[in-house]
Order: C-alpha cells, then sequence, then structure tokens
DNA sequence: CTGGCTGGATGAAACGTTTTAGCCGCTATA
DNA sequence: TATAGCGGCTAAAACGTTTCATCCAGCCAG
C-alpha cells in the first residue's frame, strides 16, 4: 500500500540515496555492480518515482495541456491526435481539457494548470476577445500557443488555417467547372471561418471576372437540418436562377443539402454540384462523396505542439511565430462534372 | 517569474507561514482582519498554489484520468463527457490519456499516472485478457474502473451497457413490425460488441418462435463502406429470398446499406427496414432517418466517474460493484413500416 | 614520496506545501 | 483564585525528489 520510496531503495541496495537518484537519472555515472543492485532493489521492492516530489524539485512539470472547445468535434479530436504524438515523443504527457465553449470552465481550467506549473498550455479560447488569462500564464513564463484563434499576438505563437484560401480555392474550381450561378451557404456570419471563406470565395470571383454570380444565404447555423432549410429555399427559385452549384461552409451543410436536392429529385452533380468544407469523415461516405477543403488537422496540432515544446526549451532564445497552414480541396463526385460554358 | 510561495505570502502580511496555509484551506478558522491581510497579499504578490508541493505532502493527486481506445470516436467522446461532468463537481480535474487501441502506449501512460499517484483510473483496457498492470495498479491502492470491458472482475468496479439486449430490442421491433426474413449484419465476429448483439436478435428469435429467420452476413470491418459491400450481396439474391429487414451491428454499416440500397432502387423502409446501432448523430440527420439502438454513453462516463469517486474516498469501506445499462430503441424511418403478416 | 586528478560514491540542502503540537492571552466556570 | 477551555496564531516536521559540494581511494606524473 504505502509505496516504497527513494529511500528504502537505498536501504535495500546498501547505498546512499543520492546513488539511486544517480541509476534513475544518470545511470552511466555510476558503477555497473551498482547500478545493478539498485535496479534489483526497485524491482524487488516495486518502486515507482513519484512525480510530485520530481516537479517540486524541477519547479515545473512535465505534462503539456490543450484546452479544446469541444472534445467530441472531429476538428479537435484530429488536432489532439497530431499533438499528441509530438508530446509523447518528447516524453512528456498531454493533457486534454474541455472548455465546453465555457469561459468560465476555460478559466477554472487554467487555473488549474497553472497550479500544477505545466509546462506549456496549447489553447482554442473561448470568444475572439483580449484573453487576460492567458496574458498572466505568459506573464508568468508558461508558453502559450494558439490554436485556430487570434493570429498575430505578439506575445505568443500561434497556428492556424487559412480560411480565405480555403474559400478560393473552392470557387475556383466550381468556376473552373463552367459554373456561373453559384450559392454559399453558411453562417451565422459572426463566425469568423464562416466569414472567411466567404470573403476568400468572393474575392476568387471578382478576380476571375468570369461574370458569375455568388448568392450568398445564412444560415443560422451549421448543421444538416440548416443544410436542408438552405436547399429547399434554393428550390424555391426558378429554375433558371436557380444557382448550379452551392459551397458550403461546412460538410454538414452540404451533407444536408445533398439530401434535400436528391430527395427532391435534383441530381448531384449533374443538377447541382456541391463542394463543402472540412473533409469529415463522412464527406467521403456520403451517398454521393462529397468534394471539400480539408485542413491539415493533425499537422495542426503536431505543429502547435512543437512550437511550444521549443518555447519551452530553456536555454534557447524563442522568437515566437505564427504559421499559417494551407488548407487543400479534395475533389469527389459532387463537384466533378464539367459544365459546358455557355456565353 | 519566480513566482511567489507561501512564505514570501506570509511575510508580506506580516504573519506566519501556516496562517496562510489556513487561508488558503480553513478560511473560517482565522480572524477575519488577518484573513482580509493575508487575501491582499496573496493577490498583490500574484500567488498561485503549487499543486507539486501540495500533492506530495498529500500523498496523492487530485486528478482523475480516463484511458480511451480513441480519442476520436464519438463513443468515448461522450463517455469523457460524462465522467468530465461528475469529476469537476467534485473539485477534481480529468485527464484523457489516448491508447490508440496500442497496449504499449497503454502502458506507458499507466506508469505515467502511477508517478503521478492520480486518484484513479477509468480504462476501456486494450483487448480482452489479463491485464497485469492495472492489478498493479490497484495493488498499489490505485481505484481503477472497467468502463464497457471486462464486466464482473472481483478486484474493481465495472460499467458496461447490455449488447444482448440492445440485439434483442432491435430483433423485437423488426418481428412487431411483420418481417420474416432478416439479416443481421456485422463483423468480425470476435468483437464482444459484435458478436453479443447478434446474440441478443438470435435469442430474441428464438423465443418469439415466429418462424422467421435470421440471416448473418459477417463483414470485415464497422464501415460505410463495408456497409455497402453487404448490402450489395444482399442484391444478389432473387427478390423472393431477400431480406425485408436488416440489423446492423452499428451505424456505419447501416448508413453505407441504407445508401446502396437507395442507389439501387429500393425504398428503405418500403421494401427494407433498417435498424443501426450506437444512434450515433448521423443516424438522425441520414437521407432517410435511421432507426438505431442508442447507448446511454455520457451515462457511462458519469456512472464510472462516480464509482471511482467513490472508492477513492478514504474511510468508506468500499464495495466494488458492476452496473450494466440498458440500451434503448430509437425508432426512426428507416423502420418504420409495420409489414402485412402473410401465413 | 608528493600532489593532482579521476571515477564513484555520499550527505545535506532545497523545493513549497500541509499538518500537528503547542503557545498565548482571554473568558467562563467551579 | 485556580483551572479549564477556546480562539487565534506560530514553529517545526514531514512529504520524496534532485542536485551540489564533498569525500575517498586509487592511480599516474613528476
Amino acid at each position: 500500500m504505502a509505496t516504497a520510496n527513494i529511500k528504502e531503495v537505498a536501504r535495500h541496495a546498501g547505498v546512499s540515496l543520492g546513488t539511486v537518484s544517480n541509476v534513475l537519472n544518470r545511470p552511466d555515472t555510476v558503477a555497473p555492480a551498482t547500478r545493478q543492485r539498485v535496479l534489483d532493489a526497485i524491482s524487488t521492492l516495486g518502486y515507482v518515482r513519484n512525480d510530485s516530489a520530481r516537479q517540486l524539485r524541477a519547479g515545473h512539470s512535465r505534462t503539456v495541456a490543450i484546452v479544446v472547445l469541444d472534445v467530441a468535434n472531429p476538428f479537435f479530436t484530429d488536432v489532439v491526435r497530431g499533438a499528441e504524438q509530438v508530446v509523447e515523443e518528447a516524453g512528456a504527457m498531454l493533457v486534454v481539457c474541455n472548455s465546453g465553449e465555457d469561459s468560465a470552465r476555460e478559466r477554472r481550467h487554467l487555473e488549474l494548470l497553472e497550479e500544477q506549473r505545466v509546462r506549456g498550455v496549447l489553447i482554442t479560447p473561448v470568444g475572439h476577445g483580449p484573453q487576460p488569462n492567458l496574458d498572466k500564464l505568459i506573464d508568468r513564463g508558461i508558453p502559450v500557443v494558439l490554436v485556430d484563434r487570434g493570429t498575430g499576438r505578439a506575445n505568443r505563437c500561434s497556428v492556424a488555417v487559412d480560411d480565405v484560401l480555403g474559400g478560393r480555392l473552392a470557387m475556383d474550381h466550381l468556376l473552373d467547372q463552367g459554373h456561373h450561378r453559384i450559392a454559399y451557404l453558411g453562417g451565422p456570419l459572426s463566425i469568423a471561418q464562416v466569414a472567411d471563406r466567404h470573403a476568400g470565395a468572393a474575392a476568387a470571383l471578382e478576380e476571375r471576372d468570369s461574370g458569375a454570380e455568388l448568392r450568398v444565404a445564412v444560415t443560422t447555423s451549421l448543421t444538416v437540418a440548416a443544410g436542408r432549410r438552405a436547399a429547399e429555399e434554393l428550390l424555391t427559385l426558378p429554375a433558371r436562377q436557380r444557382p448550379t452549384a452551392v459551397f458550403c461552409a461546412n460538410d454538414l451543410i452540404a451533407l444536408g443539402v445533398l439530401q434535400e436536392l436528391t430527395a427532391r429529385g435534383l441530381r448531384v452533380p449533374a443538377d447541382v454540384a456541391i463542394v463543402g468544407y472540412d473533409d469529415i469523415e463522412f464527406a467521403d461516405a456520403a451517398a454521393v462523396p462529397l468534394s471539400s477543403v480539408r485542413q491539415p488537422r493533425d499537422q495542426l496540432g503536431r505543429t502547435a505542439a512543437q512550437l511550444l515544446l521549443e518555447e519551452a526549451e530553456p536555454g534557447d532564445a524563442h522568437r515566437h511565430r505564427h504559421v499559417v497552414f494551407q488548407p487543400e480541396l479534395v475533389v469527389r463526385r459532387s463537384s466533378d462534372h464539367p459544365r459546358r460554358t455557355r456565353r
């Protein structure tokens, strides 16, 4: 029950306490025979290091935390997996905290993490405002890396994906396929991602000067149901005004659109092409496999973790960096149907 | 940078170190005036408790760990959310570890958690064999609760969902709807859940003595693609032998079946009824909303956490319990179509 | 033979808490 | 008046590491 400590191991092996510690931390500095005696003692006593004591001495822990908005969101789970990989390779441990978009919980987590003297924190903060809690952490010397939020702060690193570019990629693709009437579906626009993706699409359209038009339909949420409703609404338009392609702010909306259109007898992509965003697992598994803009999610996590570990490295003078990843368009059947360009 | 400690706070407030500790831990035992002085000192110095020291003294931490097979699996994310809620209410912290079905990583995690003297571990172990690592933890006095695995061990609590009952529910429902030719799709059978759900379905069929028949089609995995292939195969049967209902070992398979059948011009549920398992988020959002057997996932997590905390409670003599939850059938359109009973 | 060096071990300090025993001055009780 | 009790506080020990200054024996160079 009462776990053996280093002192008992020392007594058992007939050496001093410091020697045991050396076996544990710098095995090459102790003579082979002694080392073996100590190792034997450790295994017969079932000794397990006490991390609290170790941390207390060291002044900081060997764990890194990641605070996400929602553990159940596939975006974050992939980011977590990426970060995990890097952190574990470095011999540290990643703990996952869930703020659930609740800033009180976020604050509580950060307080606890601070008490634990974690090595650093990867976080997608709730909201977009200033972050006094994070500044406090940074003041204390705990590195913070922002994930997919607020690029550009001077006192911390960040990683993000270029959503404007994502919108651009989708739009360029649809224009390449010869579409002239295109709709952007997504909302609310207060979500930065939704707005950025639209901005990218609009910019691409502008630049091409193709005479194509982009109609925006703002949805109230980013769900399958919202997609269905939006599609329903599109269907009220006379066929000649109806978009021949829709670009959706995320895949859930896109799937909703796909379902509704199919149910109403329209063919995808022949009658209407669809491009989604996120490339969730189901995109490929949809009735008509969905074209989608893919974000390098695990790489986001990996890079964030790397930046953090680099900053946490002692001596090294660290310069904050802001890494922006480029999304990638995955073309599948839902948009793979060139139109004869009229006009 | 160098964070203030309790001693500095004491000096700053002109009291002894012990008094500061009392303010922190038993505020009512210290006179209001003194207390205020201490609190002021704490806030002006920006003092933050050092959890390592606290833990070292206490002999154990205030964190609970959950080790899951896959952080990205919706089943586990829901379990995590449930556990999180309970653990946080108890003022502790939940750390999520991901074994990724890799027993080496699982072992590594358990070692680290042991070093950290965590309060307890919720775990779905990799594989079904004996668990020496877990036994070691338990020997050390660290409570372990099994989640969805290996019910019935004597030295630990467990929570699980009755998969046999789940199979039974699905089957009873389909029989109630008047189906006579029914297929069970899922695999590999080496997965306990797949086997149990089938066992339940078979038992239900047996008991009803309805003359209905259950055809089993074993798939190689539990994916949408596997579902599609399985459906394709069913379609090779002459119509008179073709099942009028399929019960799938999970929703992914069910969605694949739904897609393939629809693509081949069969109507769901009119021609073929479908029941899935897990009630994933997409079940409701499918082209034809999918009937499915729902597991109380967050409750699984909540209960597991409760059992753990109860066991970790000191004085209290704890008796290990094995809680089995009952799944629930959610009927949606995919199976909502009674048949005229022939014969 | 001496002095310096080296590999290998030791002892003690330090990390920051919590807790326990005890002290002090005061009041209520016998 | 002595005593017990109590509220409020202090001093010191203890938790288990890591690290650092020492120490010792043996060895080599001079």
